[in-house]
DNA sequence: CGCAGAATAT
DNA sequence: TATATTCTGC
């Protein structure tokens, strides 16, 4: 009977798009009219500002891209949640990564969907609305920034300046009060801390803490630091850190895996001649999934031996970098014919090396036979 | 007190 | 087994 009373209260669901992209926008708001809500469109964050500022009341859920031109990647998440922490925030991002979806959730988020948007997306997010008048998902919300709050010293966001400082202070306070408010004694008291998976991506970014800061410096205080990603935890870091040690007792071998091989070499762009460092290191053999990373330069590249693959952001001229054979494989095969055709391989100074490197919209791969040393004299890389 | 790391609990 | 939590000593 509840269900039904809130349904009907949203039956006239007005959603707030924010986007960059009018295309997307111009899809999105068309499926969201098909399922029967209305849209709201705005083109950049100062406008969403705006529209949630004056129509906040009008307005039932905002779908905002995480990347904005404007704003920070979760800026316009933290000053919407500044304004109004029961409006439901639906993230929506290009990359498929954990560590993005997780820093949509960490700052206010209900949802982060990976674009494009599918109408069963749409479709289902009423949901959030109903989820959001809830008192137990507003709580599970603060919970959540009371996370971000322990972790958020060392953040290097930009909007760490003092206004924002007060401003989660404040937020803080209320949250404290709610929780005495509530006084739902012993259990609710008890924040559970959802128990953290530690994928692939996130294991690689530990991996490159302790690459970067030594294994000996390598401290879960330091490391947390270097991570940087939301919502972590030391006590996540530390407990990872133990079991990663015993690993490395129990076979010295991951030890050779994980960092011995991390060495720089050159390769020789024959268009500039001029040379590129990139550093190669090897990862978990056991990644097979291309995994998005989008800190790389042009000037070095993270590679990957025996396993893993990196995704450079599209900015960047090299976009995607995979070395294990089997990703290969598994790319090449589902590769077409024609794509196969536009290949271009090179050929380094040592006769043993052999790589291969595939185009693919903007997207390069490496397979590298062996381990890299020396120079690569690459013919038509296009960077 | 805060921290790292070991030991133990879940 | 993987991760969390508690314990211990610095």
């Amino acid at each position: 009977m509840e269900l039904t009373k809130k349904w009907m209260l949203y039956e006239e669901l007005r959603v707030l798009v924010v986007d960059h992209d009018s295309t997307t926008l111009k899809i999105v708001s068309k499926m969201l009219g098909i399922c029967g809500y209305e849209a709201v469109t705005a083109k950049c964050a100062i406008d969403a500002l705006r529209i949630v500022k004056e129509r906040k009341n009008d307005i039932h859920l905002i779908l905002i891209d995480t990347h904005l031109p404007d704003m920070g990647r979760y800026e316009l998440l933290e000053k919407i949640m500044e304004q109004t922490s029961t409006l439901p925030i639906v993230a929506m991002t290009t990359d498929d990564n954990e560590i993005v979806k997780l820093g949509c959730l960490f700052k206010g988020a209900m949802l982060c969907l990976v674009k494009p948007l599918t109408m069963k997306n749409i479709k289902d997010l009423w949901q959030f609305l109903f989820i959001g008048g809830r008192e137990q998902s507003i709580s599970i919300r603060t919970s959540n920034r009371v996370q971000k709050e322990s972790t958020d010293e060392n953040d290097v966001d930009k909007s760490t300046d003092k206004k924002s400082q007060k401003t989660k202070r404040k937020e803080h306070d209320e949250e404290v009060s709610t929780r005495q408010v509530e006084g739902d004694g012993s259990k609710s008291t008890g924040l559970k801390k959802p128990k953290l998976i530690w994928t692939q991506q996130l294991h690689k970014t530990f991996l490159q803490a302790i690459e970067a800061l030594g294994i000996d410096k390598a401290h879960p205080k330091e490391i947390l630091q270097h991570m940087n990603v939301p919502g972590l935890r030391k006590e996540n870091v530390s407990s990872h850190l133990q079991k990663f040690r015993f690993s490395l007792k129990r076979d010295p071998d991951v030890k050779k895996k994980t960092f011995e091989s991390f060495e720089t070499v050159q390769i020789l762009n024959h268009r500039t001649k001029l040379p590129i460092n990139v550093n190669v290191f090897m990862a978990n053999p056991q990644e097979t999934q291309p995994q998005p990373c989008n800190n790389l330069s042009s000037t070095s590249i993270n590679f990957n031996l025996m396993g893993s693959c990196d995704v450079v952001s599209s900015e960047s001229c090299f976009s995607k970098v995979i070395t294990s054979q089997t990703c290969l494989m598994n790319s090449t095969r589902r590769r077409s014919l024609e794509d196969q055709e536009r290949r271009q391989r090179f050929e380094c100074n040592r006769k043993e090396m052999t790589s291969t490197m595939v185009e693919e919209q903007g997207h390069c791969m490496f397979k590298v036979d062996e381990e890299l040393d020396g120079v690569l004299d690459v013919h038509d890389l296009l960077f």
